[in-house]
DNA sequence: GGGTTTCTTGTATAGCATTCAAGAGCAAAG
DNA sequence: CTTTGCTCTTGAATGCTATACAAGAAACCC
């Protein structure tokens, strides 16, 4: 009942707890390679399962409903993600959103797919909604440290959030991206 | 076989053509309700029919798929867009945008599921990028009689096309609209 | 009338996410 | 050692989906 701390008490229930984030941990790269190459639709519960070698409603143990799996999945790639981030936070801006978009380009499935899903599961509203407000503030800062005002600076990390996942969502050559990126970048930042 | 012109001759095959076409406006017009309301994924096949007052197997004789009923859906919304198109054509680019932004926001649900689909169905994906192609020579005439050069016309048409898409996807203030459209307009038009 | 074409339907299939109740395996308690 | 309880897995079922196929009805042509 009352919270103690465990000294050199009983191992066994740590034991579990192992077993269980492993097991998580193995579901979620199966989910997150299977989502990524055949997409979040092409993906059926029981094709995870299989190739996991356990009943399709083993994952239901783990996992609320497929929306949950998938913001599993979906924290699991950020996490990837944030470990890659300190090296580029004082490169300039352009080389950023260069770094974001060979970053997301990798789970270019899901960023539609979690647009698609907005309306209908409230759980991948609530990722989305705190996913974009994480990325626009850090945007934001970004852009107030190269000298632009906070409103100024709000607008255009919206802007340079919609050019990202324009990027994403639409096929475009290097030369497309360089242009685009550099005329945001100069138009964005003061002179 | 030999195409031939019809003078006063048999009506009756054109009267099944007109019945044709109107069972298909029909048909469309409460796809087109329902996949508005309810979404694309939320609303099945049966659900039409029903509402139809059909068998869920009649829809597919009219329609190869859900996706080809899609297509015609899209095609008719567009083609509802296409009769107000004259009355901006003159107007700034700025209020260009603003109003097809109004356009599409009706068929906000259905531009996040074209986006969603485009992997996954062919017809789908042809339908896209030749809506795309319109739009962006549409964009990019704009720019040019604007004194836009042509190479600069072609990545900012893009710009302005993800700046629309993101706006329809993510719900804003009027304020921040404004904000956008106005800081792209006068970034992109030379003074 | 017969034959052909256009449209509608009953019936069926394979797949889907998900639920439920029953179990297996193991840890701790008596 | 046995009983109790917890964690995890499963078989079986449900109601839904998009779609296929073949048989029928109705309108047309000759």
């Amino acid at each position: 009942m009352t919270g103690q701390t465990v000294g050199e008490g009983p191992l066994a229930k740590n034991k579990r707890d192992i077993d269980l984030k492993v097991k998580q941990d193995e579901l979620e790269s199966t989910a997150a390679r299977l989502f990524l190459s055949l997409g979040y639709d092409g993906t059926s519960m029981s094709h995870i399962a299989r190739e996991l070698g356990v009943a399709p409603n083993t994952l239901y143990w783990y996992y609320a409903s497929k929306d949950e799996l998938l913001v599993a999945v979906l924290n699991r790639q950020m996490s990837h993600t944030l470990v890659r981030l300190p090296a580029i936070v004082d490169k300039p801006l352009k080389e950023k959103m260069a770094w974001a978009l060979r970053e997301f380009e990798q789970s270019r499935e899901l960023v539609t797919t979690v647009h698609a899903r907005l309306e209908q599961s409230a759980v991948i509203r609530e990722w989305h909604d705190q996913f974009h407000r994480f990325v626009e503030a850090a945007v934001i800062h970004t852009l107030q440290a190269d000298g632009v005002a906070q409103e100024r600076a709000t607008m255009l990390a919206t802007v340079g959030t919609f050019l990202v996942e324009g990027l994403l969502a639409h096929p475009h050559s290097e030369r497309q991206r360089e242009a685009i990126l550099q005329w945001f970048t100069e138009s964005a930042l003061p002179a």
